[in-house]
DNA sequence: TATGAATGAGTATTCATTCAT
DNA sequence: TATGAATGAATACTCATTCAT
């Protein structure tokens, strides 16, 4: 296919797109190294080679530049989740996977965790990145757990129970990186993927065991 | 008791600490709207009816300010688990009231769950409080923590089952507070305490049951 | 003598004044380690044991504090000269220790070198110390140099012609401590007391030969 | 030549360089008005039209500004010593007009005195404009001080002997402008530069009569 | 597209001084 | 006399954003 013919499909990698691109990778380092409140646009546009102006040519606010390197993260998130339940011989295993890929996609890339919990401080700051941008990334991060529920729909859970066992899951993950990067569970001397490897077991085996109860045949 | 008897036995509220104290209240608004870095100390001033330099006579920085308002939180915190745990008839019921408590103090006070927050984000952003503040914060967090741990051994754990157990709980509870707080949970339409005293009440049923099988005669 | 009869002669050291000396005596630490533009009155008064507000009832202002410690340099400074003057054989050795007295007192007190260098940069600072007290310090300078004019006078110089010698050593001293306190000498790894005794002793030499060339039975 | 060939030839004063040089210009005045410390860089925007801010896009820093006021006026008194020294017809001569032209240069322009004054409170105040900027500056000063040592060593002296003439000139110079200059001078009724002429030819002449005694020939 | 220059609002903190107590 | 609290002005410096070029 010639490069004529992408564009006309609108899948081109045009020049415009690439300098996008090359300003992301620098805010995503500026943004990793600093935070969201501490990285300043200049920085940014230092580590991307450009003048703070110059990067309004190539997005609308600082905002969102952040929107945009999140949602990336959130993208690969989903992606490793899906990559991981693929190959999974069962339901319960594919409940593992998903559960397992998701927690540990944050535990082995921190940084990508500092730029998610930003999301949950966007309840509490009004000038964040605008309720539009906010629940795009929502859904980017649905998308990503949805996994987990239909694994459980698959062992033979309701819609509803896989969705609690989804947000269960959810969050004790999320409660256990807290606390794993923070450091407070060294405090307690724990390990976090013991911890989440053991909750993700108990609560799959629970689940296979109470459906074999109500449908042996299953 | 008099005035003139407490104050002779220094418990009185000077005007001084009347003073510190409404600072506080204005600086508690404004760092929960705004979060730590967020919150300027002209904001505070104004919230309290003072000029900027008027909070040095009270406060020696606006880290200082901070770190009290949080320290307040999590004393608060610590009360209200002692509390929930002293009546409680057994262990089992005290595992269960104090991780309760602990739940629903930040259920109940969604602005201290800001404050507290910040807690986790000490990891991120070395220069925040400073090691000695953060350490102290710590304390007061580890204490407030505490009783879930004893209760657990009360059951008939062992010390380090004890604080997996305390850690879990920590990291559940957190997690779902993240996620109700930032409406993340209302995206999977599910109510957090119901879904906190589930987690709480298995708990709680899984270790006495172990510990009945281990030692039926307890 | 009674205290009672001192008082009334009023030249007791009331009360009053042994807190001025001791707030006095706090300043002069003050000014001599941070300068006067460094030295803060919350610093006096801490050194002084005192709130700065407390200051206020012994000085009208921080310039008033630092034109009192000057002139108490001063008057050091002068009474030094004095002292070396007093027990010379002749003119000659007069000017000599006098000159030298000057010098060493400045060479000996860096500190005093600082306060005293404040003089120079009034004339630029049109909020200074204020005229009247610019004036006073100048006369303690002048006092604590006329030592020099006289000596001169003895040996046979005219008044006009003292005071020009009076001005050249007084300006030699000042240039070469103006070098050795700034470090500026040892660029030029120079002596500043060696080559302030051979500028005073070619002069005091010259002066004497010219004026035996003039009146050969002098 | 036209501006497009300067330009070419990077001798080009830029509009970048015009702003420069006038905030320059009031940064000077400011200066001189107010000393480094009492100099506020809001003032200097001021003084120069500009907002402050403005100014960090020229110079790094209030400190950066200062050296390179003072950078210039040293600059300026070297290219002054060495005009007036290229036409003179001998050793003794070139002594004398290097000498002179320092002092002169000085005593014409007392604004560049103060500025240079600073070099003497370095020692005072560590904190100043850096370690590097300081030698910078001290370099430019020695540079400008060479010519007399050189005049020296032309006329006979040994170089150990030259150095000291011209440390003692220096010295007598600063102390005679600082006198001037705080209209200390004035106090004695005495002429700076006719003092500084006296003493000047008495050295130069002292140096060649003692050189000529060692060698008849020269 | 990209820049250099500029702005105006913002930052925490310090200062000398005042004043009611 | 002395204090504690307060002020208002000042400090250097940073920020995201704009705009003419």
């Amino acid at each position: 296919m010639t490069a004529a013919i992408a564009h006309r499909q609108g899948r081109t990698r045009t020049p415009k797109d690439m300098k996008r691109g090359l300003i992301l990778d620098a805010a995503r380092q500026v943004f990793l190294a600093e935070g969201l409140d501490g990285a300043s646009l200049r920085a940014i546009a230092l580590a991307a080679g450009y003048t703070p102006a110059a990067l309004y040519f190539h997005f609308e606010s600082k905002e969102a530049i952040y929107a945009e390197v999140l949602q990336e993260s959130l993208v690969k998130l989903g992606q490793r989740v899906g990559a991981a339940v693929a190959p999974a011989s069962c339901g319960a295993e594919r409940l593992k996977a998903a559960a397992m890929a998701f927690f540990e996609f944050y535990a082995d890339n921190p940084r990508d965790l500092d730029l998610g919990f930003y999301l949950f401080r966007g309840g509490m700051r009004p000038k964040g990145l605008g309720r539009e941008r906010d629940e795009a990334l929502n859904a980017w991060l649905a998308a990503a757990l949805q996994p987990i529920a239909s694994a459980a729909i698959e062992i033979g859970a309701a819609e509803e129970e896989a969705k609690l066992l989804m947000v269960d899951v959810f969050a004790h993950a999320a409660g256990l990186l807290l606390l794993a990067h923070t450091r407070r569970i060294r405090m307690f001397e724990a390990s976090a993927i013991e911890l989440m490897t053991r909750y993700v077991t108990d609560r799959a085996n629970q689940l296979q065991k109470r459906m074999r109860d109500v449908d042996p045949e299953a």
